[in-house]
DNA sequence: GTCTATAAAGAGATAGAC
DNA sequence: GTCTATCTCTTTATAGAC
C-alpha cells in the first residue's frame, strides 16, 4: 500500500470522487502508519492521489476526522457489552463472552482500534476517546470481581491488575496480528482465553 | 510536574546548569506525555526554564535525544538475557526468570521503556530501535519453544503467538503502573507469572 | 552554558476558480 | 469535488553575543 489511489470511481455510495467512508479508512492507515501527530494532511493527500484541499472537502479538521475514527473503534467495543451474551450467565461466562467479544471487535476493526489504542490525551477527542476507553475498563473489572466473588476467578491478583493484565495482552494484538496470516480470528480468541484462563504452564 | 525547572544546581556532576543525564529525564517523560512526534523542543525548554537553543548545547538533534534514550532502555532489556539467571536451568525457569526481568527491567525504568514501546520507525534510529525489540522477542520466543519441547509449556499454542501475548500482557505495564502506587515490582512481577503460567481461572 | 534573533522548511487551514 | 495559490503559525535548527 505505498502506491497512489484507488481508482475513486468504486468509492462505495456511486458518487464521483472519495467518499468519506473511503477518505477516512486511508487515512486511519496512514495515521498507523506514522503516527496521527507525525502525519501530515499532505500525506493523506498523496496517498488518495488528491490535493490538500480536496481532502478539505470531506472533513473540517484532521482533529474532526480523527475524532470520526475513534467512534468507531469504542461504538464496536462498547456494543460488545451490550450483546447478551455479556449480560446472560455466570460472570465467567460474561467475562469469556467479552473476551472473545473484544478480540472479534480488535480483529474486525483493526486499523481504527490501532488507532484507538495509540491514543494519548493531546487534544479534546482524545481525551474524550480515553475516558470512554477508562469506562469500558471499569465495566470489566466490576466483571472479574464478581467471577472472583463466585469462586471461578482467582482472589489473590486484585481485580483491576487482572483486568489491565489481560486486556494488555488482548490490546496488544494490535501490534502484530495481521489477516492474512495463518490464523484466524476464532483461533486468536480462542489462544487468548487459553493464556488467560489457564496459562501457559502444562499440568 | 507541570511546574518549570527544577534548581540546575542539584545536577548529578555537581556542574552549573543542566548535564545530559538531566536533559534527558526530563525530555522523556515530555515525550510521554504528549508522544515524541507531538513534542516540539520549545516544550522540553519550558520544562527545564531553558530556552530552545540552550538545549540544543545539550544534544545535536531531536532525533538523537531520542536515540540516547532508546538505548538506555534497549541496554536494559537486552541485559536481562545475559544474567545467569536467563541461561541456567529448565527452559521454564529460564523463560519465568526473563519474564520476572522484564518486569523489573520496566518498572525500574518505566519512562524510558514506555518511550522505547511507542517507537513506530519514523526515522532511522527508531527502525534501528524496532530491530532490536525484534530481535529480543526471537530470543523470547526460542525459550517458549524449548519450555514446549521440555513439556513444560502447552504446545497447542504457536511459540511465537504465546510469547507475543504474554509480552504483551508485561509491555502494557507502561500504561498503567505507577511505582507510587500499592504494588511493589516484585508483587506485579508475581502477578504477571501467575497469570502468563497459570491463568485467571481456579481449578 | 545560556541568551536573543533568525533562517528555512513544513504544518493546518482557507479563498476562489473551474 | 477538485484544483492552485496563499495565509499564518509552528517547527527544527543555527548564528553570534555575553
Amino acid at each position: 500500500m505505498t502506491t497512489a489511489a484507488e481508482p475513486p470511481v468504486a468509492s462505495r455510495r456511486g458518487r464521483p470522487g472519495y467518499d468519506q467512508d473511503a477518505v477516512l479508512d486511508v487515512a486511519v492507515a496512514v495515521f498507523n502508519e506514522h503516527g496521527f501527530d507525525a502525519t501530515p494532511i499532505s500525506a493523506l493527500a498523496d496517498r488518495l492521489g488528491l490535493s490538500k484541499s480536496a481532502l478539505y472537502h470531506h472533513f473540517d479538521s484532521k482533529e474532526q476526522l480523527l475524532g470520526v475514527a475513534l467512534e468507531e473503534a469504542l461504538g464496536a467495543l462498547e456494543g460488545v457489552l451490550v450483546e447478551p451474551g455479556a449480560t446472560e450467565g455466570t460472570a465467567t461466562e460474561r467475562l469469556a463472552f467479552v473476551l472473545r467479544g473484544a478480540v472479534r471487535v480488535l480483529v474486525a476493526r483493526l486499523p481504527y482500534v490501532t488507532l484507538l489504542l495509540r491514543v494519548r490525551g493531546n487534544s479534546a477527542v482524545e481525551r474524550s476517546a480515553l475516558e470512554r476507553r477508562r469506562a469500558f475498563d471499569h465495566a470489566i473489572t466490576a466483571l472479574v470481581r464478581e467471577a472472583q466473588a463466585e469462586g471461578s476467578v482467582r482472589a489473590d491478583i486484585e481485580a483491576s491488575v487482572a483486568t489491565r493484565l489481560v486486556f494488555g495482552m488482548v490490546n496488544s494484538i494490535v501490534e502484530w496480528y495481521r489477516p492474512t496470516g495463518p490464523e484466524g480470528a476464532d483461533e486468536l480468541a480462542g489462544d487468548v482465553l487459553a493464556v488467560a484462563l489457564d496459562g501457559l504452564r502444562t499440568r
